[in-house]
DNA sequence: TCATATTAATCGGAAATACCAATATATTAT
DNA sequence: ATAATATATTGGTATTTCCGATTAATATGA
């Protein structure tokens, strides 16, 4: 073995940054240690892993086939000194997920998973299924739970849960009596929906495909909470995940309404990084995921 | 991190040799420095690896804990090192096989491995089920290809290709004009077997269950060419697997039997630790392997 | 266009580390 | 008890790693 844990951090920093100096302040060493470890690694074994061009650093082929492998390895180690620091299952786990995930069915998996495991440093961010994906695959990300299909030659994806749309109203509205709608009646009445782009969003054009363009959306939120104000005070009809609106209909704040022949089922899914190493806290949060959504 | 690879690999070597002079020596440095490079690994961590009992270093609770982690991290950085020399497939590959398969299913599969990659340094050992399982427990084999059914609960078992044993006897032999042969016939007659403890014999005497005391098992040997050459002799019936009889049917040296009412199905599988990393080495070899037994 | 800021690479020196040979110490075998 | 075998320790040397300072090259902006 010709090269060192401490270069392959330094190339896993500075491809992060494309920087050195921020590389090596991150690793909190000087730039001229960073810059030397980087290019010992490279004469070491006759590679170019960046292009230089001018001052930026750019991967390269070599470099980008040298990553994945490479944060898998640092990752592993993590795990290696896990054992020796006689460390229970510990570690940093950036996870990923979608509004409706992260602020509904998350939520109580958190709860459980850090009970179970108080010592993983449990990061949860919010963002939409591009972002994520695009942050699991830049390795910034640990898991991604996302609504929407995605594929990625590099991307490992799990189906996970299932989970259904549902259209409804407020409890004054004309619909709210009717047993189900047709066609006609959806055409007829305003919208508020989750924006273009949201998994919601998506599994609601895909659910009403055909009748699309002669909808009314009248309005697009960001989020669920305000879809739901804005569908009480009468605005129109709304369609979001049935868990987000389980409280509502128990409260009778909301109605569910019943739809003919459209099929407002989808997944939730887990993506990863195939190449990625699967770490002991990695393989808990997943397995809690599981055991929660079993029950 | 607060480890460096070579004391992975001093640990390693000292858990493999159980002895610091040997580990020492395989690794190609002085016994000093690697006695120092251990106990440098253990004090910086305040861990314990091995139980010094007098001049004897054991493998203790921690240490044990290590080892798969730690032999997945070498295997690991290998791949690593692959990249950065800009290598192929490459490295080395220790397959172990069971006598049927290593003499008769692994040679084709060998043959087209070495052809499709010839970087990759491969040595197939020949021993029975237990050896083969306990080689690959001890990490000293990447993986096994076994006969008989075995059970671990850190080895990975994967069926891989159907077989079956076939009864047979010598053109002369007065059953082999025979449609099938009865309970009866097969209780008259003298046996030539595999021995005691080995994948076929296995499968024969769960096959010939309740008749078994009653048989007349005249020899024993621990090659199939031997029985297959005693048997053709006119000594007695024999029982092996289909594959090493094709050729001796062809030729008409040797005559199939058919048995009624005796399942001689088996399976051959795939053995491997479950913790161990699969390197790029190991799965082209499996993915050859799965290649040639679909045809 | 020219000055200024930013950044990567390089150099010299200090500190840390890895290694070996020799030696001391401990255990097993005869 | 003695020889043989192993591990641990010590002292000394070569190598490596790292930092600060410097230099060279590239962007940014007035």
């Amino acid at each position: 073995m010709r090269f060192t844990l401490r270069q392959l951090q330094v190339f896993l920093a500075t491809a992060h940054h494309q920087n050195i100096s921020r590389a090596a302040e991150s690793l909190a060493m000087s730039q001229s240690a960073a810059s030397g470890a980087l290019s010992d690694l490279e004469s070491r074994y006759n590679a170019q892993l960046f292009d230089r061009v001018g001052k930026r650093l750019q991967l390269n082929a070599q470099g980008y086939a040298l990553r994945p492998l490479a944060e898998s390895l640092m990752d592993e180690a993590n795990e290696v000194e896990a054992v020796l620091e006689q460390r229970g299952i510990a570690g940093k786990l950036k996870v990923g997920a979608t509004l409706t995930i992260g602020n509904y069915i998350a939520i109580p998996i958190i709860a459980r998973f850090k009970q179970e495991f108080p010592d993983v440093d449990l990061r949860m961010h919010v963002a939409n299924t591009e972002h994520i994906a695009s942050e699991v695959l830049q390795f910034d990300m640990d898991i991604g739970l996302i609504e929407g299909e995605y594929s990625h030659p590099d991307l490992l994806v799990e189906p996970w849960q299932d989970d259904e749309l549902q259209v409804f109203c407020s409890p004054n509205h004309p619909f709210a009596s009717l047993a189900s709608l047709d066609d006609k009646q959806l055409k007829s009445v305003p919208w508020i929906l989750r924006e273009q782009g949201s998994g919601t969003r998506q599994t609601f054009d895909r659910a009403m495909h055909g009748l699309l363009n002669d909808l009314d959306i009248h309005l697009e939120f960001e989020h669920t909470e305000a879809i739901k104000r804005a569908v009480e005070a009468g605005l129109g009809l709304g369609c979001l995940s049935r868990i987000t609106l389980a409280d509502a209909f128990k409260r009778g704040s909301l109605v569910p309404l019943d739809v003919k022949h459209r099929d407002m089922g989808r997944q939730f899914y887990f993506v990863t990084h195939k190449k990625k190493f699967q770490s002991r806290a990695l393989l808990s949060w997943l397995e809690t995921c599981r055991q929660l959504s079993d029950s």
